[in-house]
DNA sequence: GATGAATGAGTCTTCATTCAT
DNA sequence: GATGAATGAAGACTCATTCAT
């Protein structure tokens, strides 16, 4: 699609600018709600000029939605980061990754992903998260009953997240993991009472 | 001095375009975020003019903030309406209560609470239903894991609710309070690994 | 014109009414210009409903008139209260009057007087009081000259009684007096030159 | 690092424009009050958007203290135009350039010098038109008799001038410029009786 | 591609005045 | 006569977007 190297100086230039004001959206959109971010706030954390969020996202809008996608992108490779072959591990993986690349970046955790998370943008992201680990427990994720219990234990493990981090992280990430599962056991549980033709003996044993 | 309720027929019409502005308010910030809202939109779907936001409410601001506090309000009683004897039962009608309110009013439960939830004007409300909470429970609602673990709970739990509503109900009532109590027991299992030396067998045993 | 005594003890209290507004006006407009004065300033000052202003004044702007012309009144009582027989005493009494009262309501004086006193609704005032001026001094105030030279004196006296409020009485009040019987000659020394026809020397004899 | 000289085109347009603006705006606040002039008056006037108002000026406020400093400017320019050898010529032709640069500006003069003159924005102005005078008359600016008889002569001048030029100049300039300095002896004729220790028989002469 | 001047729609807020009680 | 709720005009300011250079 785009070509693989930028061809002309020119072309490389504005590349680069486009990611200063991609990064400068990330983090004003990261630290205050969009109606709050104006465009010569994010040009000025750039360091250009404010016509140019025009030019490379067409306008404000396109802005916040091109920083969700690139959370979207940066979170997704680092609850992927590790690979291990175990589900159980492969679970506790994914939420070390998590939790650890909201750590590096708590301004962009406590809004555009925690908060902000409820908004349509975010949709994609999570809804592919939870399918990845519900996968890894072996249920159906459209079933609805396993859909609303994903995502009940999503924001619950959001809000510990939220929580840990604004609390200066009173536990250790290990604890931290184990709680998050013992939240989503409860989700499963809580699926079955939803749907008790659910069975969801098998997914808590891979936990 | 000034009597408990109004003494004459302006008061009490005064009181009552107050009324009129703050259901209006709630269910314009119930449909859109605050930005959104424009003090002319408050005033027209109260049916009256726009200065008077600021005569009743000391302006925009002043105006979202009654109107949380209004739901505020009306929630607690919400919740607090059925008090039976034995613990599990009132923590069970807690939650029907909570359901409920929020069912009867869903615009405003999709958007002001469990969206605009995670603004400061609604930590004293969640922070007091946590408490409440704490108490049936037997547990401190200061320990840190504790607090952790009622507060994700909270959040899993309103993400439940919201999604049942926009789902159009897709479970019965019973079942959904009963999935409350299964993510309830998680996120307190959820505390034991964040604290270890916090014992929660009896609160679990009173679920 | 006005009944000599109110009738009625309505009456009565109506009058009261504006009094106290017309003294809560007088102070309001004596502290900040007239556009930063409000309607509602002035009732709270007079602790009644605001509605009042325009009941008795017939406006911001009325009030603004009566205020100016009660200043006018008691200025004019303050630089009539001596009146001993010799002209030049004559004249230094009538100075010692304006500084007196001036000094007496030093809001009034720096703000309704010696600053708004350059409005029209001032006119009145300045203009009576060079007439009598003009007619202690044996001059025509009508003659162009005349007049020119007194109202400059009139700036000058005024900018002195300021600075010496302002300045918290650096000069006793007969030095002061002095000098402005000296600003004066200075005045009608110019007036002479202004129209050379005009002899001046027996108005300065006089001083 | 800024060249002092607008390099591109746009700049100089810019700056075409805030010049556009600029005397808008003096010719507004010449004309009203400040609370009376709009910030769209000012644009329109200008012929332009209103937004640009706050985009060079930052606000109606500073228009205002733009439009303030560039009237000191140029009326220190005036005032400073002939610079004769000998003292009395030299004060001569400060007043002259002073009613000539306003009666050049007729609104200008009656309205922002001469009565807004009376405002904080202006105490720049005054106070260093006065030091210079004193510096041609051989007396101490910071002595306190001297400053008052000289704010004194400057109000009573600058009534002398207002009046001139609403009358349409009823008097030869060279008749007015001898009337000011006739008030301006009186004024330090009157210094000496608020400081009798003061000598201004030196001053005098150099009248 | 980059700049930032220019535009003008959109909002909140203030406030004098009216008027029913 | 007094009250203060209600009205709505008016104004300052913000800011996303456009576009000439």
């Amino acid at each position: 699609m785009t070509p693989e190297k930028p061809l002309t100086a020119r072309q490389a230039a504005a590349e680069q600018t486009r990611r200063k004001l991609l990064e400068a959206a990330l983090a004003e959109f990261s630290r205050r709600p969009y109606a709050e971010v104006t465009v010569s706030d994010i040009a000025r954390a750039a360091g250009v000029a404010h016509g140019l969020v025009s030019h490379h996202f067409q306008g404000k809008q396109g802005a916040y939605v091109a920083a969700v996608a690139e959370v979207y992108e940066q979170l997704r490779e680092a609850e992927e980061a590790e690979q291990p072959a175990a589900v159980p591990e492969r679970i506790r993986a994914r939420f070390r990754g998590f939790v650890t690349f909201l750590a590096a970046h708590p301004d962009l955790a406590l809004n555009l992903v925690l908060i902000g998370g409820r908004d349509e943008a975010f949709a994609g992201l999570r809804s592919r998260n939870l399918r990845v680990l519900a996968g890894l427990l072996g249920l159906d994720p459209d079933r609805p009953a396993v859909a609303a219990a994903l995502r009940s234990f999503a924001d619950g493990a959001e809000r510990l997240t939220a929580d840990w981090l604004r609390d200066d992280r009173p536990f250790e990430l290990p604890a931290l993991v184990e709680a998050f599962c013992a939240l989503l056991a409860g989700a499963l549980r809580g699926a079955h009472e939803l749907d008790p033709a659910l069975d969801v003996t098998k997914a808590l044993a891979r936990l």
